[in-house]
DNA sequence: GCGACAG
DNA sequence: ATCTTGTCGC
């Protein structure tokens, strides 16, 4: 079974067993690496749920660095996978993926409102969905999932970094403004920590949430 | 066994 | 995520 192909495991019901082997699987296919791309375009991905079993989906386009809008896609539909801890990617990618098919540019990168590889198998939905893509994208969590770390300093950029219980780092701990809540990135696929790092700092000018993200997540619905 | 647990 | 008003602090 070709799992990255959507009709693979994104068009039916997941269960917990069968998504910690699809997990499993996948995790190694991850690639923590930046090839120096150019980046002139950079969007945000986040799910609504106006019910239970509906999601919509909404993704927002911006150039880079420059910020400005470029273009929106949503989509809505019935989400078939409840959500359960771990298995995020199960539930809301299926929703990301159709709205996917409605932009019409390209995306350079993608900032997804989840985590990347700071995960219990290493297999967050940004790097599920980087992987299923076969793009750059980023996890920007806003609430830990595992890990170990320290509170970072009060100013915008300060840091610390989230270690696995082997001492491997599989994120950051980012404080993106002036003594607000931090945010938790980390490598979704095809990029290292420190440009992560970089390209979220570089899009979040003024508020906690990254523009893309904030747009993003407007345009799913959500009225915070 | 018990508690934690992205959105 | 969702159910939901006002309120405290910068």
């Amino acid at each position: 079974m070709d799992y990255l192909d959507i009709a693979g495991s994104m068009d039916r019901k997941i269960g917990p067993a069968e998504g910690i082997l699809i997990q499993r699987e996948l995790s190694p296919l991850v690639d923590r690496k930046w090839d120096k791309r150019k980046v002139e375009r950079i969007a945000g991905a986040d799910v609504h749920f106006p019910a239970r079993d509906q999601a919509r989906a909404a993704l927002a386009v911006f150039s880079f660095p420059g910020l400005e809008l470029i273009e929106t896609a949503v989509h809505q539909s019935a989400c078939l996978t409840p959500y359960i801890p771990g298995l995020l990617s199960f539930r809301e990618i299926p929703a990301i993926l159709k709205a996917w098919k409605k932009l019409q540019g390209s995306v350079s990168l993608l900032l997804c409102d989840s985590h990347g590889i700071a995960h219990p198998r290493r297999l967050g939905m940004a790097s599920h969905l980087g992987l299923i893509l076969d793009i750059p994208t980023i996890g920007c969590a806003k609430s830990p999932l595992c890990g170990i770390f320290e509170e970072p300093g009060p100013e915008r950029g300060d840091r610390a970094p989230i270690r696995d219980k082997e001492g491997f780092t599989i994120g950051t701990v980012l404080r993106t403004r002036q003594r607000v809540k931090p945010i938790y990135v980390s490598i979704g696929h095809k990029i290292d920590l420190v440009h992560a790092v970089q390209f979220v700092l570089a899009s979040t000018p003024r508020y906690r949430i990254s523009t893309p993200l904030r747009w993003a997540h407007r345009l799913a619905g959500s009225r915070t």
